[in-house]
RNA sequence: GGGCUUGUGGCGGAAUCGGCAGACGCAGCGGACUUAAAAUCCGCGUCCCCAUUGCGGGGAGUGUGGGUUCGAAUCCCACCGAGCCCA
């Protein structure tokens, strides 16, 4: 027997000697940490470069994380969850022989350094690296193996310098839903030059409206009409405007009683000039593509769900010679539209509100105040509804107000005259503003023309037994004229034939989807390269201008009003040497307004490919080596995009919390469609595969008056709990600062080293699901990595025990199907099980006196994922120089994955009455012969019938018997 | 209100395709080692009933109630609870 002596190394004779306990771990982590930062381990070469040969004709991963936000107060044990599944996987995925890519950058505009500067005067430059800093340190003492040239951060000028040429791309960009993109299918971003010059030439027709010829328009209404076609673009919308903050604030930022979330002060819906995305006209795509992505369905569902396609008419009713359009998604039911209603803000409103009410108008539509005119009752109306936020209209929607403006429309199916009301339950952000209103068939419009005592004609047939309430379901239709007897699909396909033909309107698909809110009155986002001419165009930068820096300022505050009509004053409005700028002689006046936080983290993913690249926002080349990918795997080097042959997305991995699973990656994949029909880059989605990590829970206390209390002090006495001795209840909740309850890694790695934590988070639970972190069970983890010490060396003597002799058969097959099951299981990234079945194989290795090579050396691969620090110091003391996390994963022998004999469950009417051994894979007689030679089976089964004999080979064997 | 997800020991979870429920870990209990403790190692470990000197045996059991099946944690229906999204 020959007992190999590990080399000793330097940094480790100490402190690493005979226990694998916290200061051993520190000492092993810190040597590893540095030394993968001297040997550059984990630089990943991009083709073409040194180093590269090595991964030559490998296949690629590129495995992503969500973007983080640096933030000032540090990681928590739960941020990390996810990056630490990432990294496992990037570092299976390297021994199981692909190129990995694996980087980590920071998303670090936003509010809260903006915050920070306008309390404290502190540039948020300044907080955004230090904060920065503090997270990288973090996020390298959990050894993970990212590349570290590749780290990049929105706020660098040299990043957001790209964020502003992708702009550029999208506004000089315009939708033609007729051409074709590269991907094969219609609709394709094509340059705003491209649509200039059709209109020059005469080949498009100007937009309806417009009369004479191209050459003939003023500059003003040819910059209007293409301003129309423009993928970003400047309109007047409804935002929730906030003059106290200085700032519009996203929906989610308002509360429901209509007041900003932050300071509580008040916000108004108002019109205001702002840069929008024309998301909307890729809503098919967006859509069509979700189908062949590897995401969660439940994702999916959320993004179909927003996007919000729905089939349906426009249907134009004449009133008082204007026209209104309504959409519906059920113009089978027009013959039961009794009443209309407009939006409040709708701009007919105004035209068609009459001065005073026609002879029999109902009392109760007039508005709380009888006496007064229609005019007055509308404006009324309009006030109550500005005053609400569209979150609370929507809320509200139970209670059904509403007021009648004095006119009637003419349903086009009936010829009979319908009431027009104005009613906040009606969003003028929704199909036209307008509803034709079908109280039979819709519960809203039942409740509102119950409240109002408008007539009710049914149109379905509902079932004998219905009750007295809208029925929205199927049936044949009645009081429809030519409709009746159809049921609803046909009667929908019937009606939008005979509106089609009597020019009474069109069959349209309609989307809840909206164009997106691209303005922030902001001063730490990236600036627009945008500047206006004298008559107020905006106009592009030429790229030579990039980037436009943001101009140093003292401070930060936007302009904050009590007057809620105050214009909106950005931060940058108070750079006045930077607001002027001369080109070519003429002065231009700069975008004040800034790009929303969403901006950065729309294409960060494909900086990470080529950070440095100063010509390019990302090589054409090396694009095309991390994204473009065959379906079956394999290496990849075709130059374009093929929908038979590719896959559709290219980041192979992307993991993140489901918190972004509408917007974040809805923007990203809006912004990758337009960059793809550009032809810069190469697969018409970004990210083929999506994981949702859960969340990491922890328990919460609240005093009295229900105040979070610090959860690190609360005490645990009889199963009730005492902070400063007075008891305070237990909930639960996402860990964080709000609850009181995070936790600090560092406190964690003092205790058991990194390696511990790692493990331990993943062997909580499923990856998907949320779970509570609960510190008693971590020592379960540790101990597990202590065993695995002591099986290579001698607890008492420090002695090595790793042999080089073969093992016995029993531990061979043990490693062969720990080796089945670490591999099955990491490619789901089912971790935890991956992690159970590595204790049971290492717990079979404690009774040995010593560790057979083979199987010490293959321990080691399958541990060095999960906990590279102790899978490395291992490998160098197997007398390794090499980097085990290069080395092969070890493979399976399917020999041994078989066992000769099965213990065999034997049931008698589907009831567990014994087991029995047979031979692997023995037929059905042996089997039943095994199983009657068995007393106890014999016995049961004395004086009965078998009626049927139910064998599933190597599973089980049932007898039906009575 | 609608949609999606989910419910398994004292706790986290496993059972991946309908085939031995409770792998693995935590906590707990018992034992070995020790003067003692820690650490370590070995064993026990859902509930009820029968038997008990010891070995043992039976029944129920995966939120609740039903169904399909030789067989259900797993599939179907209804209900209850939790979480998320939309309203």
């Amino acid at each position: 027997m020959t007992t190999n002596t590990p080399p000793q190394s330097a940094a480790t004779s100490e402190s690493a000697g005979e226990r694998y306990d916290a200061s051993a771990a520190n000492a092993i982590e810190s040597k590893w940490q540095q030394r993968w930062e001297q040997r550059r381990s984990f630089v990943t070469p991009n083709p073409g470069e040194p180093g590269f040969e090595k991964f030559q004709g490998r296949a690629k991963q590129y495995i992503l994380d969500m973007f983080p936000y640096p933030s000032g107060v540090g990681l928590h044990v739960g941020h990390p969850l996810g990056y630490i599944a990432t990294d496992i996987y990037a570092r299976y995925l390297r021994a199981k022989g692909f190129h990995v890519l694996h980087a980590m950058g920071y998303d670090a505009f936003g509010l809260p350094a903006e915050q920070f500067a306008v309390e404290h005067g502190v540039h948020p430059r300044i907080t955004t690296e230090r904060n920065v800093a503090t997270m990288r340190a973090q996020l390298k003492r959990l050894g993970l193996a990212h590349d570290p040239t590749r780290s990049v951060s929105t706020t660098d000028v040299a990043f957001y310098r790209w964020t502003q040429w992708i702009f550029l791309q999208i506004y000089n960009s315009w939708y033609d839903p007729m051409a074709t993109n590269p991907a094969g299918t219609s609709g394709k971003a094509r340059p705003i030059d491209d649509l200039i010059a059709e209109f020059a030439s005469g080949k498009r027709a100007l937009p309806q409206g417009c009369s004479g010829t191209w050459q003939r328009l003023s500059e003003d209404d040819r910059h209007a009409i293409i301003d129309g076609y423009r993928l970003a673009y400047l309109a007047e919308v409804p935002v929730n405007w906030c003059p106290a903050l200085g700032t519009v604030l996203a929906n989610e930022e308002v509360t429901a009683d209509g007041r900003s979330e932050r300071g509580n002060h008040p916000v108004y819906k108002r019109p205001m000039k702002q840069w929008m995305m024309r998301i909307t006209a890729y809503a098919e795509r967006l859509l069509d593509d979700l189908e062949p992505l590897s995401w969660p369905e439940s994702t999916k569902l959320m993004q179909r769900n927003w996007i919000g396609r729905s089939e349906g008419a426009y249907i134009d009713f004449p009133a008082n010679g204007e026209t209104i359009r309504v959409f519906t998604t059920r113009p089978d039911t027009l013959f039961g539209a009794t009443y209309m209603v407009l939006a409040p803000e709708h701009p007919l409103v105004a035209k068609l509100t009459t001065d005073a009410w026609p002879g029999g108008t109902h009392e109760m539509w007039k508005g709380d105040n009888p006496s007064a005119t229609p005019r007055e009752a509308v404006a009324a109306y309009r006030r109550f509804a500005e005053g609400k936020s569209e979150v609370q209209r929507q809320a509200d929607a139970k209670e059904k107000t509403g007021v009648f403006i004095g006119a009637y429309a003419t349903n086009p199916a009936t010829g009979k005259p319908i009431p027009i009301f104005i009613a906040d339950y009606v969003l003028m952000a929704y199909g036209t503003g307008a509803i034709m209103a079908v109280p039979a068939q819709d519960e809203r419009d039942w409740e509102f023309a119950k409240a109002f005592e408008l007539p009710i004609v049914r149109t379905v047939r509902p079932p004998d037994d219905f009750g007295d309430e809208a029925f929205v379901g199927d049936g044949p239709a009645m009081n429809s004229g030519f409709l009746d007897g159809l049921h609803v699909a046909d009667a929908k396909k019937e009606m939008i034939a005979w509106l089609e033909q009597n020019g009474h309107g069109q069959g349209t698909t309609n989307y809840k989807l909206r164009d997106w809110l691209f303005s922030r009155q902001r001063y730490w986002g990236e600036p627009f390269p945008i500047v206006y001419d004298i008559d107020g165009h905006p106009i592009a930068l030429p790229e030579s201008e990039l980037p436009v820096e943001l101009p140093p300022l003292d401070d930060f505050t936007p302009a904050a009003s009590d007057d809620p009509n105050a214009p909106p004053q950005p931060p940058l409005g108070r750079a006045k040497d930077w607001i002027d700028v001369e080109i070519n002689g003429k002065t231009y006046r700069r975008e004040l307004n800034t790009m929303p936080q969403w901006a950065g983290s729309c294409w960060y993913y494909l900086r990470y490919l080529d950070p440095n690249d100063d010509q390019c926002f990302v090589d054409p080349n090396i694009e095309r080596y991390w994204m473009l990918s065959a379906r079956g795997g394999g290496a990849c080097t075709a130059t374009h995009f093929n929908p038979a042959i590719h896959h559709i997305g290219g980041v192979d991995l992307y993991v993140g919390g489901v918190e972004h699973a509408v917007l974040h990656l809805l923007y990203a994949r809006f912004w990758h469609k337009v960059l793809f029909d550009l032809g810069h880059v190469s697969t018409p989605e970004p990210f083929g595969r999506l994981f949702n990590q859960g969340y990491i829970q922890a328990f919460a206390y609240t005093d009295q008056r229900g105040v979070y209390v610090p959860a690190e002090e609360v005490e645990e006495r009889n199963g009730q709990y005492f902070y400063k001795g007075k008891e305070v209840s237990r909930s639960y909740g996402k860990m964080g600062k709000s609850l009181k309850n995070a936790l600090t890694p560092d406190d964690i790695f003092a205790e058991y080293g990194c390696d511990t934590l790692r493990l331990y988070e993943m062997y909580m639970g499923p990856l998907e699901q949320s779970k509570p972190w609960n510190t008693r069970d971590i020592i379960g983890s540790h101990r597990f990595l202590q065993r695995v010490w002591r099986n290579f060396v001698d607890a008492e003597t420090g002695q090595w025990k790793v042999v080089d002799e073969p093992p016995s058969d029993d531990i061979r097959r043990a490693m062969h199907k720990t080796i089945a099951k670490v591999d099955e299981d990491m490619h789901a990234l089912r971790f935890n099980t991956s992690i159970a079945a590595l204790i049971e194989f290492n717990n079979a290795l404690v009774p040995l006196t010593n560790l057979p090579r083979e199987v010490a050396e293959a321990l080691v691969k399958m541990l060095a994922p999960f906990v590279p620090h102790l899978a490395a110091e291992l490998w160098e003391r197997l007398g390794y120089q090499s980097d085990v996390m290069y080395e092969p994963f070890p493979s399976v022998d399917p020999k041994w994955l078989v066992d000769d004999e099965i213990e065999m469950p034997v049931q008698i009417m589907g009831k567990l009455r014994a087991t029995v051994m047979v031979p692997n894979g023995a037929d059905e007689d042996t089997a039943k012969a095994a199983a009657l030679a068995n007393e106890r089976i014999a016995e049961l089964l004395a004086g009965k019938t078998i009626r049927k004999v139910i064998y599933v080979p190597n599973r089980l064997l049932n007898f039906v018997a009575n």
